[in-house]
DNA sequence: AACAAAGTTGTACGCTCGTCCAATAACGTC
DNA sequence: GACGTTATTGGACGAGCGTACAACTTTGTT
């Protein structure tokens, strides 16, 4: 009484998409640069060589969407964590900077990721495009936490500067503890993190 | 009267070298990783594909040979930049943070060799040994000329960590700017590393 | 002038790559 | 149950890749 055999299944357009986005990633998290190629994401798919060219005109615009994809992710669960918590302003501005450097994120396969996304973002149109508006994000997430803790104790500062700077700190840190893990320990990095904004929020 | 032609002319081995590192760096600089490639360099310098597996074993050596180079240059040029300044620590200082935001340092090609710098580290042995003591070189350069300000103005501060968080600003402000040269201006770059500072030794 | 040493060339090999496209098989509809 | 639609397959194609190696050329020595 066993199913008929299929040589395949026919899946929903939209999740295919989506596997296959999620597939690039896996790639690029455990193989970096050498795991963005069509055959490779196609076997951690499950799926044939043609179908990726089949949902994407080209490796680039599968890269790209798969860039917004964990870019957004991201973003929305550190929006999340924040939200979801109690407290004054500043305690959780306390969670957001905690999200920061959340075991996920201060990964070396995340890196992995990212390095191969930067590296387009410097020759593709397209995946500039989607930095611009992703990165914009990131800082806008920045700046309404620290914009509310700067209203609700009546400090004169400004937040979009303040936020550039704890973003730019923050990326520094993440690089250099993906490349080098024993570098620094996590909590220091959190600690440089809260001393940028102390310093500025006293 | 003409010379006779050569086919080619030998070089000094070191020199050999040292001009095929500089063709592979010219290469990651225009091309990025996909200028990471034996026949590429090879036509860059002007010599056949064989002469690069002659000096070098792997592709992979010869990048790491490269990555040690163009740290140590930019080093140094840092550190001689600073040290023929004449003034205070606190205006030294300043010099070496300007000499951060040079316009050779803040340029998307630089941040092109550098992506595939680091997504090498993130796979070989041999790449993560140069990152570890050229990063280590840096934040020395740091940490020494913060330390000239604290002794000076007699503060107590811990220098290390200050300068792995005017390290890690000056990097995630690099990243940014070179991946998006219109998010801000180089002076706001200078504005917000000067403000960290300012703010552990005020 | 002859010779040895070694820097340099050029090619062949096997592999992987992205793209293309005709054939195939699954699924919804009648 | 037959049919049309289309998601999916799988192989062909040309190009570029890193490596290896034998042949060639230059150079210095005798």
């Amino acid at each position: 009484m066993t199913d008929k055999p299929r040589k395949f299944r026919r899946v929903d357009p939209d999740v295919r998409r989506e596997s296959l986005i999620d597939a690039a990633l896996r790639c690029l998290a455990r193989e970096g640069h050498d795991g963005l190629s069509v055959r490779r994401i196609a076997a951690e798919a499950g799926v044939s060589v043609g179908l990726i060219n089949h949902y994407f005109p080209s490796i680039d615009m599968l890269v790209a969407d798969a860039y917004e994809t964990l870019a957004t992710n991201i973003a929305d669960r550190m929006v999340k964590a924040v939200e979801q918590a109690e407290g004054t302003p500043r305690e959780r501005l306390a969670r957001l900077i905690e999200a920061c450097f959340a075991p996920e994120i201060m990964d070396p396969a995340l890196l992995k990721v990212w390095v191969v996304f930067w590296g387009m973002i410097l020759h593709s149109p397209e995946m500039r495009i989607v930095q611009q508006r992703t990165n914009g994000r990131f800082c806008n997430v920045y700046e309404r936490f620290l914009r509310d803790v700067a209203e609700a104790e009546d400090k004169r500062v400004d937040t979009t500067l303040l936020a550039r700077g704890l973003s730019a700190m923050h990326d520094g840190l993440w690089l250099e503890f993906c490349l080098n893990p024993d570098s620094f320990k996590v909590e220091d990095g959190m600690a440089l993190c809260h001393a940028w904004v102390d310093a500025k929020l006293a």
